[in-house]
DNA sequence: AATGAATGAGAATTCATTCAT
DNA sequence: AATGAATGAATTCTCATTCAT
């Protein structure tokens, strides 16, 4: 194996134990002992790979959205041209198993929750969340243009669909027992389905195209 | 000054700065000696007031419930009896600058974001969620009954809603410049009018009615 | 009540609450505040009629010293007059449920076992310790010269047999199962049996006569 | 040093350190900070290679258990086969300077006179009291059954024997000036000679063969 | 590359003592 | 006489970081 090899599956280990740690005990409590145990390596190798904490907080981070990022554009990808399904594809793929499991929901929003570090986290997902709100809209803009709908704001709707799937994810997290992945999915598409009556109404088949 | 009074003003004080505390270091870097700082008084009396920063926490977070719950059901209250009314005055009491201020979104996400003491944060909060959920959907219930509205589920949409605006929150205290509270409230009231649009449609007034 | 009355009874209180807690949490862990819970009495009236915690333990020590002398003394004055009889009283007195019970012996062994105020301690006893040490002495030698032993050297009988008293406290404090009062008391007569036997061997009632 | 070694090392210090302190400041007042000051080494170090106080406190106790027991082992080895010759080894080795100095002496009544940890440095003694208790009846018996005594009860004999051999290692910590290891020597062979005239009796050069 | 011992700056918590009422 | 709130120093324990091997 080279080098530079081994030093990727190291850091590899390392975030994964740090995932593992943050949903476990939370993010202050997730300590770099922790981390090495998880990962079943020695205390001093963490500050090797990584020069601090927050360094391999910051690249914890980087990963989860580099993950979540991939598998979102994939899913989209695979749904093909039309606009109503890419759209629905980019909604379930944010309720699929594995992109909302309570493991990576609890990290998620023990990132958000924590203000220590709050600024560096944001820079480093500003440019992401920017884009992703863009593609959004985009996407929404193609389906009115192409369902000939009319009056609606494309931003706005942008937006509140994107801050809806948020808040579901806390619900998630918060209260499994009476909002579980799938009930999540569905208060989404009867938004969608509001909203595009023609594309989403009376239509399940298409969540379960994407 | 009578001995019970000063107690309550103590815990006051010790909760105000508790709150103050989170919301600029978070919630681990909150030290007892931060609160007691704050509160311009000395370290044990936090001791003395809270058997432990955990039993501190808890009465911080009942703190903002209750404050929560009382600004919201007062809100509902003034609006009077119309239910599409009174279901705007209680979107817009959630983004109105006493509840939805940064400081006070920042130490909601910093409670949910805790992964330590999550169950008994829960324990705490799930009754009063619970009620939110099933008041905000019976209200969508009667706007939809009085509108004669067909074919939409009101659990659903209360769901979506109380989502949306739990997202809305957390675009505010990720991305203040891309979304403020105005922002927020458009969303809301957007999503508001697509449902409903002989109550909500082309009508800002009914929002700054609240 | 007089004025003076009510000061001893406060006195009295607070140091039988001492005791209970030292014999409860050990010497370290009585608080003032446990202590004046125990007296169902305020946090404050400690330091009010005890400066310092050092001069409450003093004083408590004091207090049992005192009952100690009282309780020793009386049963030797019930004894009568035989040499003989007198010996057996005061080491049965030693090992009477009053003196010898489990709280007791946890108590004064807690004092023994404290470093830090030890001078102190022994500044308060040593007095008592050798008028003690003395007065069994003379009862030796009383029984020595009423029984015409010889060679016999009461000094040393004397050390040793309280010496042995002390040890079988310890015996009961640290080992109850295997040596109770009942048992340390027979090891004590054995002892004495050995020394005089016409006096005490082979008469458990010389033991009951005490 | 192999890095095996330095942890035994480590440990080693830890401990003396702690006896040092309890002896020098008594149970309560040791502060781990006391033991890695006087260990010269950080503060850290001790919760390192202990997890608690109370683990440093057990490992104290088992390292002076197990130091009394082989000190006390090799001095009736060395003593040879006569029973009266091992028996007074046994005693001798009580009062050795090596086991009964004052430092020793004070710690081990630390140990006993505290409450809170009691049980759980009983649990770890009482194998040892009973085996040490056994031994020495077990001696005894043997020394009866050489010298053709009858009537003497060895279980007894050998509880006031030990429980004198711990009361005045009591006198030693409380009244060092009226009770030394020699005087307290004495006072044990007195009362050996008066058990055992014919192997104790005026035979001072018998202690001196331990 | 890797190990794990060592450091020392905090953090929560406890508690003797003080003092206004 | 009595109360109990308030203080702040002291203590145990945690942990990010350093560094010799």
């Amino acid at each position: 194996m080279a080098r530079s090899d081994i030093k990727d599956v190291r850091r590899g280990q390392l975030i994964a134990a740090t995932i593992d740690s943050i949903a476990k005990y939370g993010f202050a409590r997730t300590t770099l002992a922790d981390v090495a145990r998880q990962a079943k390596l020695s205390q001093g190798i963490v500050s090797f790979y990584f020069p601090s904490k927050k360094a391999l907080m910051m690249a914890t981070l980087r990963h989860m959205v580099e993950g979540y990022e991939a598998f979102s554009a994939a899913a989209v990808a695979r749904a093909g041209q039309a606009p109503a399904v890419r759209l629905a594809a980019l909604v379930a793929a944010d309720f699929d198993p594995a992109m909302a499991s309570r493991k990576q929901v609890t990290v998620w929003y023990a990132f958000w929750g924590e203000t220590r570090w709050r600024k560096d986290f944001l820079d480093l997902c500003t440019r992401w969340a920017d884009a992703y709100q863009e593609r959004t809209r985009a996407l929404i803009e193609e389906v009115i243009a192409a369902g000939c709908y009319e009056g609606l704001d494309a931003t706005a709707i942008a937006r509140g669909l994107n801050a809806m799937i948020d808040g579901l994810w806390l619900n998630i997290l918060l209260d499994p027992k009476a909002c579980d992945r799938k009930e999540a999915l569905r208060a989404c598409q009867t938004y969608l389905a509001q909203l595009f009556p023609r594309e989403f109404g009376r239509q399940p088949s298409v969540a379960s195209a994407a």
